[in-house]
DNA sequence: AACGTTTTCTTAACCGGTAAAGTCCGTATC
DNA sequence: GATACGGACTTTACCGGTTAAGAAAACGTT
């Protein structure tokens, strides 16, 4: 990947054509004092008749600040598209990172390994700035890689898997108590949940919270499988359920994303179950895809975007030094729509 | 953004380390000739154990590779997260990217200037090697941009609105019109489409097609809109559709993507209407989500993550100055499902 | 008028690599 | 035995900025 003969205006040029050192101009363009006004101006006016702008990999190199954070998501590639979770929370990541005119370096890696080998080849090679983690699991091999580099970085997840990391994270035992709680008062007995990825570490964090909920609330028909995210894995793990003995058959199902849910519903449809009639579904995440089935999907609702701004103004607290210490962002909130009611035996 | 305080390895300590000057370190890491075997191993261990990894910073402004490609995506950021394309597109990418160790630069912009002055500002600061452009609109400033700057980009439209740029691009106008001729040929007569947005130069395309192929078919139905994607604006114009007086209501609509078809489904449903019964659906792009509803969604089905791949793989021949001549990805193909039917008056 | 201060700007070193040109040395050539 | 040559490195000059230290001009003071 060879660069392109194109005449590049460079510092040099614009200092020429002010009349000044290219020194001047570097103090002039980091608006730092030891310029008169009429310099100032005669600078930025050489700089705009050019067509100039600072050289970022030259800056960078001088050991300044570097524009860009890394994001690296291991999950497979198929999947990615279809989980709305990402490009959303992307979205917010980026409304942040817009502000401070820093941009994202994204890359899907296929497993954790990869993935820090190559947060340490960009934070080595002063690619990055700092770095966004997402989808930890306990013993994450991140956290020290992370403690190890010095790398400013913020986690994404809950602070017992994160170690000793800044981090960002959703309550998600209180989220799923909370979505128990609710189909429980509307009367549901056997209730069954449809996870996300098993090695994850917030899937673990939620089967635990269920297990608790149901206990507490002495649910004897609670039941549970993980999954890897996919509508696929959803149908199955959904007709599975249905297809149970009635005895057994849960009368409300919670999901872990909205795509699963979806499936989940035209499960029901195929085996031609009223929802919420004869069964109740409750969808995690809640993208705009929740309302756009018939019924709606009732789900837990979690600004996803917001998650991610949060995120990536934690980061930029982190690489500054203030403080910038962990914290929640807003447990998500059940949202009911169409497809929770009490069961109907 | 400040740098962290790391002893960071640079060059000269893995030449110290090695014995030797660091002239003699970047010709073994560049592969290049003479250096004996034994002092290119030496130089190797040194590296490894001093866990070295050239800077790509450096790298690039002493003139060589640039390891970034920079993406700008122009849609309002809460649609982004849910249409399935642009992250399947981009795990498309990225697939060929990472097996050239490049990463990809994401920003999301809020409109074609913005653009203009964000890929211009990467490329003058060499973040960049090159680009891949998305969204063309007729006479889209990027054209004129990319030619002047001498950037390497390939652009992701078709030819007669990306100029003089190398271009990959979908053939829009035969898939409308196949699937025109598809639901024709079914027996329907009244054929809608709820399009995408009108400023984009695909959409006009596939607008003129659908024109086109109404004419051509004699059918005195034909109706189409534009929205902007989302799926409340596909609710909404299903919504009218189907209340339109029985004469003139549509027994058939294509959608230009599948966020869109999903909603008209559940729009036909809250009516009372059975799909495809009452009316057929034919969704575009296809993700994984036309095969989660039901019915499943019959649609005309591309692979968007080739698409991706083979944008990528032009832009490094673009990069590297073989050729890299436009050329069509292969056209969507109609995938039918259980959405599309013969019409039952 | 001489002198200390600021203000304003220049110089030069440096960031961490690459690449062209230069040096040194063993060996084949005549 | 002087000369030419090729292999194995080293030197050195960049790339395009930043920044500490230095210098010159402007200014206020006594």
């Amino acid at each position: 990947m060879t660069a392109q003969p194109a005449a590049r205006v460079t510092i040099k040029d614009v200092a020429a054509r002010a009349g000044v050192s290219k020194g001047a101009v570097s103090l002039a363009f980091n608006h730092k004092p030891g310029l008169s006004e009429a310099t100032r101006d005669r600078i930025f006016r050489a700089a705009r008749e050019l067509g100039w702008a600072p050289n970022l990999t030259a800056r960078t190199l001088a050991g300044s600040r570097v524009d860009v954070v890394g994001l690296a998501i291991c999950r497979p590639a198929r999947l990615l598209g279809l989980e709305p979770f990402y490009m959303e929370f992307i979205s917010g990541v980026e409304s942040v990172l817009t502000e401070h005119s820093c941009s994202l370096l994204l890359r899907l890696v296929r497993n954790v390994e990869e993935e820090v080998g190559l947060q340490e080849a960009w934070w080595r090679g002063r690619q990055i700035g700092g770095a966004i983690l997402v989808d930890f699991r306990p013993d994450d091999p991140r956290v020290a890689a992370a403690e190890r580099l010095g790398m400013p970085v913020v986690a994404v997840g809950h602070p017992s898997l994160t170690g000793g990391l800044t981090s960002v994270w959703t309550d998600d035992a209180t989220a799923v108590t909370e979505a128990v709680r609710y189909l429980a008062a509307l009367g549901h007995r056997r209730i069954a949940r449809v996870g996300g990825a098993a090695a994850l570490g917030h899937t673990a964090a939620r089967t635990a919270a269920f297990d608790e909920a149901a206990r507490t609330l002495e649910l004897a028909g609670a039941w549970q499988v993980t999954t890897d995210y996919s509508g696929e894995a959803g149908a199955r793990a959904t007709r599975s359920m249905l297809t149970a003995a009635a005895a057994d058959r849960p009368t409300a199902i919670v999901y872990d994303n909205d795509i699963m849910a979806v499936a989940g519903l035209s499960v029901a449809a195929e085996m031609g179950l009223r929802v919420p009639d004869d069964v109740s579904l409750l969808a995690w995440d809640d993208s705009q895809l929740c309302r756009l089935t018939h019924p709606t999907l009732s789900a837990m609702s979690h600004d996803v975007h917001g998650f991610g701004a949060d995120a990536a103004r934690t980061l930029f607290e982190v690489i500054t030094g203030e403080g910038g210490g962990s914290h929640p962002v807003p447990t998500p909130v059940l949202t009911p729509r169409g497809s929770t009611a009490p069961p109907r035996m």
